[in-house]
DNA sequence: GTCTATATGGCGATAGAC
DNA sequence: GTCTATCGCCATATAGAC
């Protein structure tokens, strides 16, 4: 492959990326990215032959992606309440910088939820190497809450505000939405706050 | 409006329902409403002259709806502890009934995040009325917890494993369905269990 | 490899008969 | 009020020149 045709395809699939994730699959126009690529449109059917084959290979990157830092995150750090700390303030100054994603996660999860497992592998993700040190440490640490709890309601309070926000911002905040980011990045410490404290419960 | 305008309204209500909340504004055809309303495609145009004009119709009956329910249910019950038991097992409940409820809201609030407000305001939902008296529990109570952080965990947690429910299926629970789907029904208990944890860490 | 022009198909919407 | 037939648009996709 040329230096030419990496550049190209790297700017389509930056434009694709940003257009499929704000407008999902179905509301994305291979026109408004080509415009964002500053190419021509049937250049994207050059490179990617269809709209499907390049929302696949966008949507297998960003699960990718995610993962990793999934991982990363997982394995470092010492004790549990650590690895809180960094789990909630890394995602959540990634999705703050990508508001969109959630919804688009939860999107494409929705259309197509055979894929979702597949991706994950092709990824080199396996959850279980994530989940089984985790209940360990957790008992090691005397918390005796289910893991999958745990995990589930950790991810939901650092995931769900971001998600909801135009709902969450108009009924919280009348809408001002530097009220609403603020609060989203004190939401770095409370989420610990509440965990940890939810955990103290089960020792 | 004669009986058979109603009954076939009420069909094509149901049908459109149904369709837009699985597939959303934009993946959701007219034909398809159309067939599983039994009637043809341009009928849809005669009751409701545009998609748009049936989309919001439907959309905002939904969040008339789930507003409703969110009433009834803060303004009931006694205790904190009750009040949170009776929302959790009623979301979940109406969650099971409507997996495909919270990624709908998701996309048109993205879609649309002006639209919101009015709508909850066309609804006749005010959330200070909601929200000021649940405050005064609170401290009443003894917990001197954030009152935005309580019910924006508590949604959280409610909502957000049904919305990514493929996702945690294919993670947790190697893809079965009904497995997932009763270890939802357990999380009407453990939820309780964790937010009334965390609320003792603020006393 | 990149462009212009055009084909192809699908979908929302309308016209008009009954 | 309900149907059939069709219009017109728009988005994906392809052909072909350069």
């Amino acid at each position: 492959m040329t230096n030419k045709e990496k550049q190209t395809e790297e700017k389509i699939a930056e434009a694709a990326r940003e257009v499929f994730i704000e407008k999902g699959m179905h509301g994305a126009r291979m026109q408004e990215i080509a415009d964002k690529a500053g190419i021509n449109k049937s250049l994207l059917h050059y490179y990617f032959r269809s709209k499907e084959k390049l929302f696949d290979y966008i949507f297998s990157k960003i699960i990718g992606r995610i993962g990793n830092m999934f991982t990363e995150v997982m394995t470092e750090g010492v004790t549990i309440e650590n690895k809180l700390k960094m789990f909630v303030s890394t995602y959540i100054d990634t999705l703050l910088k990508n508001p969109f994603l959630p919804n688009f996660i939860f999107n494409e999860i929705t259309r197509n939820p055979e894929g979702i497992l597949k991706r994950f592998k092709s990824a080199n993700i396996n959850p279980k190497e994530l989940f089984i040190p985790l209940e360990k440490q957790l008992r090691a640490e005397g918390y005796k809450v289910d893991t999958r709890d745990f995990v589930l309601n950790l991810i939901s309070m650092v995931v769900f505000p971001i998600a909801a926000k135009p709902i969450a911002n108009s009924l919280l905040f009348d809408g001002d939405s530097k009220a609403y980011k603020n609060y989203i990045i004190t939401r770095k410490e409370s989420i610990v706050t509440f965990v940890m404290g939810a955990l103290e419960a089960y020792k």
